[in-house]
DNA sequence: AGCTTTGTTAACCTATTCTTAAAGCAGTTT
DNA sequence: AAACTGCTTTAAGAATAGGTTAACAAAGCT
């Protein structure tokens, strides 16, 4: 498997080193850059396949250099994830049509990064964006929205999330636990019961058979 | 099963204990530390799979320490997770995370930290799903789902575990206490015919002469 | 045979999840 | 400010899958 090369852009060097410690231990060719500028210029010469782009930089902050990347045909077939700390106006950047293909927020947890930078790939490698198939469900993380059988759907944020994460990893069983970090994030703390309430709202809008309960562990998305 | 080490790091003795406690209760093998310097060695020697490493600690800290430790090869297997009071500033620890995979903050739930301490061992030992063969019986663990030559099975969560582990080790006869300590772990008490039973259901479900009774002994699992 | 260990059932119990409704919150509009 | 709106969380009872037990049957040992 040819390497995959990850472009991370963040003014704070403690940041980039974080997370490129993580992406190398995943095998994957790692390039830093501190300013806008910079990112441009290696995004340009290295062509990734991936880049992780910090939203607030001093100078040219990452929407800018976002859409300068947009702008580059060399680079059309990079996706490029924003990095943003948890708490920064949702819409906003939701709402920021910069042409990024997701966001991450900080503060970064190894795992979660590490699987949806995975995700990612992987759905480049898969072929161009087809993030909507005709059947089962699909997410469009930029524009906020679910498609079910190519119906779209409108959810809120917490059912958003939750779905989205299940969705990350087709299969896989989260626990609670996973789920309460990755959603709620590991400050907050609710009761046991929101999660169900959530899935079940969730399945009154998506349809019974998609969302399955393991009991005793978690949950999980199943096709069909 | 063979046992997990652990290392636990942290100036303060009372923490150490108490992490210490809560572990050995549950079969680990626990190695204690108080500075950063007695952390490196007890690594070096043992090779931990789980690191505990407190951030504030006098002389050495932990991010120093983790450091340090990623700089061994010897603990390039060894998952370091760090330990710090909830309050310190997050995006901080979140930006001087020197490679660590995971972070703990106390005060301490005996019970969370349990959970979290099995995910991260379990995670590191099972990273990557498993292969499905087309003969005999496979177990995806991210997945809850065991395979029977090729077809989809799903179990609850007691005979899951208890197939995952005697699938563990194919061919290897697990006494009953073993199975007791790894499936119900060491508190829980359960009368004697509770494996029996599981096992029972098991054999209902798999068939044939998937797990042998080595009676006065234990059950194994054995191809063919 | 007699004793010990394991198998089989079905009934029982309980932890976990589902469901519902209502309260809490935050953002908007009137 | 008050009322409204849409989202999230909590609380509480019902439903149920899953786990355990108990009692008896069968199978190995010595």
């Amino acid at each position: 498997m040819s390497q995959e090369k990850i472009l991370i852009v963040d003014d704070e060097e403690d940041i980039v080193e974080f997370i490129s410690y993580n992406l190398v231990k995943e095998g994957y060719s790692v390039f830093k850059a501190h300013t806008g500028k910079d990112a441009l210029k290696i995004a340009d010469e290295n062509q990734p396949d991936l880049i992780i782009l910090d939203v607030m930089m001093p100078g040219m902050d990452g929407v800018e250099t976002c859409v300068e990347m947009r702008n580059n045909p060399k680079l059309s077939y990079t996706i490029i994830t924003f990095l943003s700390a948890r708490g920064e106006d949702y819409s906003q950047i939701a709402g920021l049509e910069a042409g990024a293909d997701d966001y991450i927020t900080k503060p970064i947890k190894p795992r979660l990064l590490v699987s949806r930078v995975k995700a990612l790939l992987r759905r480049s490698t898969l072929s161009g964006s087809a993030e909507i198939s005709m059947t089962g469900i699909s997410v469009d993380r930029e524009k906020y929205i679910v498609y079910k059988e190519g119906e779209e759907l409108k959810l809120p944020r917490k059912e958003f999330e939750l779905l989205s994460l299940l969705l990350s990893k087709p299969g896989k069983v989260f626990e609670r636990n996973e789920i309460l970090e990755c959603v709620w994030g590991s400050e907050v703390i609710v009761g046991d019961r929101t999660i169900d309430v959530h899935i079940r709202k969730l399945r009154e809008k998506l349809g019974g058979e998609y969302l399955k309960t393991i009991k005793g562990v978690g949950y999980k998305y199943e096709e069909r």
